[in-house]
DNA sequence: TCATAAATAAACCGGATTGAATTATTATTG
DNA sequence: CAATAATAATTCAATCCGGTTTATTTATGA
């Protein structure tokens, strides 16, 4: 108990840095608030700006013109018809920065580049049976450049970086991955963020593939309606992200809702194992079965938006993987009191949908006791959620609300 | 995708508030950090709090003098030994505020005075078979008064608040709690905060009981030294709290960490039925058990700091609960990626380090791949956490570190 | 012409910073 | 041993920065 009790020997290195609140951080976070607003509601005058935020229309006013001569805000149309003076809308101008994000996959790799309103400019795809570094490091090497050309020397200028959304320890699901055993071991001892790094002069961010796509939802998508969601992305391997207090929640190891290593009751299962929501939920598992009923399963990643007829197995597939993320998700819920879940995934849309609504079935069957409400529902990105969210991650850093502005030395977090 | 899409209407209603920040804001945080500081450290001065919050050492003074003349800190003894002028440090001044705690169980209630330093002034404790608001009320009405009583004339002028630990939903475990069917129903129409508020003019607050027991592990507790961390609190029903970022998270409806509805896998389960962690971890399985086996159980909730000699049937509950604890802790860890789990309950100390040794051991057999790394440990309360975590609240809400604080109009939070 | 709403201008205030000065020690030196 | 230097904590005063307050200007529909 406090109060009483030994008094703590203080050397240098036993306090713990908590940074305290400076007016700088203030105007930075101000900035940053007030991008994030006009971001989610595509136009808003000054005044508006000032009711939602609670500050003064002067420093509002301030703020956004700072902004507009920064060149991320640009006046749209006066808007006449009523009393009064009319009302000068302003809303995010795509040219105010641009971004690249590299997505690492399991079976195929993406560059893209995108703007400031999230429009995707440049895109290259490519696949492979499964990823090494120097193949990914290739694949940058060949494509990067070519895409940096396409930009003016302002827009080069605009570049806010090169976000790279990975999956975490690949290592340990090599054979799951199909790729043979041991080949993935040395993405154990490579930082691919640094052989990145040498083949651009970007900063640089590289994120956990699946919170990448929860980035792409919360800075691009509609998710923004939720102040806190969970968000699952169902590739080829199961992952999640999290949002808190209307800011991604990348946790301390950039690894936060690494959902895929929760554990869940296999549907049906008569023994009592349980396995990891990875390989209960996961798109490898489909193509697994397919390839043993002599079915191709190639155009799962050859055409992410139109899938072959797959019959029984995908019923049977999105039925497992349904039953699966509900349980996942009443195990999340009693951790955080999210009101609302988005699932999302790298497959057809008509897939997705029947993915989330017979998750929401799922859900609706289990023991809710203690437990808050919640919604769920479908994504807004689609299959690119990951390259996308990628390329969100360095716009995430420099733009997004984000309370770590306001206090000095503010940490950037996980890189 | 953003940039195309339709425009929103915005009616006044349609724009939440998303509070910018100001200059009151950075005041009032960087108050409550250096306080927290102290808190933490015992006694710190001027200089090295300036060097923890990177703040200057002027600022740093202004804030602190200001805290000692509201009656907050005091100085302590100079420091000589050193070259230079000695050093002053600062302390909390334990008479700077008090708080009532009232706790309400399944078993019995507790009404507690704690003071700044988290000292416990004043203690009632009474029992009954199972709990109505009106033997609640009638127990505040009782003992509230006599308490207030003991106060100085300054002193009361100085108490914070009254802060309710209480179940959520009551009502849903009648019959575990060993309460007659329905006898509970009662509490799903009341609003005991606001009942109890008719007896006293202090400010509310209403938090989970296991929430609240975390709120004195976090403000008073050893676990300050975790930045983020997950709480189980095991009474006659566990439940658990969090913490993140240095600060209490209790989650939209006060029910974050609502850990207690968490499914899990009872230990050698051989049907694939799966139970809430409430059913599986909780004190009143043992109570049952030792009733069962003709052994009188009154003695738990008695002498909760001796337990007598329980035999096989207190080491097989151990067995199942601890195994039940890792499960959940599982769970939570890949969900929010906390570097620490704490173990606290009411039941004697070296039941509880039993506890907390076997969770630690069936956690490390279970499956982590994709994981973070993350300690379990013992929580630094005990028994009464719930009480004095009841009574924690409103300093929490007074006087703990608080981003909040930074914003306009800061929500106050559930209450 | 008036009421209304948006936007701007100027003075102000609060809080942190910068730079200089003061105070109270211990260490050093003649 | 007394005087001086070095060191560390603290304080004072001037300044900067950002949001607020008050007053004014501008543009529109009624």
């Amino acid at each position: 108990m406090a109060g009483d009790g030994e008094v703590f020997e203080l050397s240098a290195a036993a306090l713990t840095v908590v940074s305290g609140a400076d007016q700088a951080g203030v105007r930075a976070y101000n900035e940053r608030l007030m991008l994030s607003l006009v971001r989610r509601y595509r136009q808003l005058s000054k005044v508006e700006v000032a009711r939602v935020t609670g500050l003064s229309v002067q420093s509002t006013s301030a703020i956004m013109n700072r902004l507009q001569a920064d060149g991320l805000l640009q006046r749209e149309a006066p808007m006449r018809g009523r009393v009064g003076q009319p009302t000068i809308p302003f809303s995010l101008d795509p040219e105010g920065a641009f971004s690249f994000g590299l997505k690492i996959g399991r079976r195929s790799c993406d560059l893209v580049l995108i703007d400031f309103g999230g429009r995707v400019r440049q895109r290259v795809h490519e696949t492979y049976p499964y990823p090494t570094p120097e193949k990914v490091k290739d694949f940058v090497s060949r494509t990067l450049p070519a895409m940096e050309q396409t930009l003016s020397r302002r827009q080069t200028l605009r570049v806010a970086g090169l976000g790279i959304a990975s999956p975490f320890q690949l290592w340990n699901w090599d054979v799951e991955t199909g790729a043979p055993p041991g080949a993935l071991e040395v993405w154990r001892s490579v930082d691919i963020a640094a052989e990145i790094s040498k083949l651009s002069s970007y900063p640089m961010t590289l994120f956990n593939d699946a919170t990448s796509a929860c980035a792409a939802e919360f800075f691009f998508g509609d998710a923004w309606r939720h102040r806190d969601f969970l968000y699952f992305f169902v590739g080829s391997f199961v992952g999640g992200g999290l949002v808190l207090d209307g800011a991604l929640y990348p946790g301390r190891t950039g690894n936060a809702a690494a959902l895929g290593s929760m554990p869940v009751r296999p549907l049906g299962a008569s023994d009592e194992r349980m396995v990891q929501l990875i390989s209960a939920a996961s798109i490898y598992q489909l193509e697994r079965r397919l390839s043993a009923a002599k079915i191709d399963p190639s155009s799962i990643w050859r055409t992410p938006d139109s899938w072959a007829d797959f019959g029984d197995l995908l019923d049977q597939w999105i039925e497992e993987a349904s039953y699966a993320l509900a349980y996942a998700t009443i195990a999340a819920v009693a951790v955080i009191d999210v009101k609302a879940v988005i699932i999302d995934g790298a497959m057809p849309t008509n897939v997705r949908d029947r993915v989330v609504a017979r998750t929401a079935h799922h859900f609706g069957a289990l023991d809710q006791r203690g437990l808050s409400d919640l919604a769920i529902a479908r994504g807004s990105i689609g299959p690119d959620a990951r390259a996308i969210g990628g390329a969100a991650l360095p716009l995430i850093k420099n733009f997004a609300r984000d309370r770590e502005v306001l206090f000095k030395d503010a940490p950037t977090g996980p890189v």
